[in-house]
DNA sequence: CCACATTCTTGCAGTATGCAACATTAGTGA
DNA sequence: TCACTAATGTTGCATACTGCAAGAATGTGG
């Protein structure tokens, strides 16, 4: 490709990056006070993922157990979430959301999708479309070298 | 706008934000072991912005001020900043980069660019020029609510 | 000179992070 | 069944990030 397009590209898409990261930094600052972002991270694959040992949030969210060990204890002491002894596998100590920690996810998803919201609602009904075909691309072009990355899941939905 | 579109053109772009922020993260992953994420962050600002006093740059991190004190204090230890009072007010100490702290900018930001233009290099020119103009257009929608945002800069680069 | 604002600095407390060592539990082969 | 190994969780230790509050040094305006 040529550089004028190469730059070009590059200058958007590191643009947007900078514009969807304040957003969703924004999105938390409603329960800032009550969860720290590495916090949520944790909240967010329990969301996703339901019932997780202490080794999987470990490898899900790419930090040693060690430190996945003591975030799940600070937010079980906070009744964010629940911790159980595997019946089946008594090494293993399953974690999952309670109720409250539930609703803290929903509602900074629910925000960051209303900020997005407002931003597309700004442009026109032919921008949007080829928003979502071009964004589309891009993330299909970016899959194959994602997978292959060291950050499988976790930091995306932080 | 219609459901489907809204619920399609929010899909698009929160994948196309897990990437990009994956991204982010792996362009930090060869300087891991030298500097912390946060203290990227200061010597990105740094590097954008020269001469810094300490007030200035915990504003620009959003961090409070003791915060961007010891990190400063670390930077310079490592050899990576230099900090001196500044003759005109001998109050404020500004601090800016060594070669070796601009060093590691460079590395990051030209790992980072290759990346993205590696994924934008498997589109097709039509998916690229698309790709342009449809982040131009979102970045615009979403420049007024940013500017209003509680993070101004910092955030960004990092 | 005095009162005030700005700026940096330090003490304190809590959270995040990784490494290394250890105990418990499960599985496996003799 | 018994010893060996692997998986898992847990804890001790050290470092970094974070904010609040108090204090010291410096500049500004009267």
């Amino acid at each position: 490709m040529n550089g004028e397009d190469r730059d070009a590209v590059i200058s958007a898409v590191l643009a947007g990056s900078r514009l969807l990261v304040a957003i969703a930094a924004r999105s938390l600052g409603a329960v800032a006070d009550r969860v720290t972002l590495p916090q949520f991270r944790m909240l967010v694959v329990l969301s996703g993922h339901g019932e997780t040992k202490l080794v999987t949030m470990a490898e899900l969210l790419d930090v040693n157990s060690s430190t996945a060990m003591r975030m799940a204890d600070r937010l079980a002491a906070a009744g964010l979430v629940l911790r159980e002894v595997n019946p089946l596998n008594r090494r293993e100590s399953l974690m999952r959301l309670t109720d409250e920690g539930r609703r803290i996810v929903d509602q900074v998803t629910a925000r960051r999708r209303d900020e997005i919201a407002a931003i597309v609602s700004r442009m026109s009904p032919v921008e949007r479309r080829a928003l979502i075909s071009a964004m589309t691309a891009f993330n299909e072009a970016g899959g194959e070298s994602a997978e292959a990355g060291t950050h499988p899941l976790g930091w995306p939905d932080a």
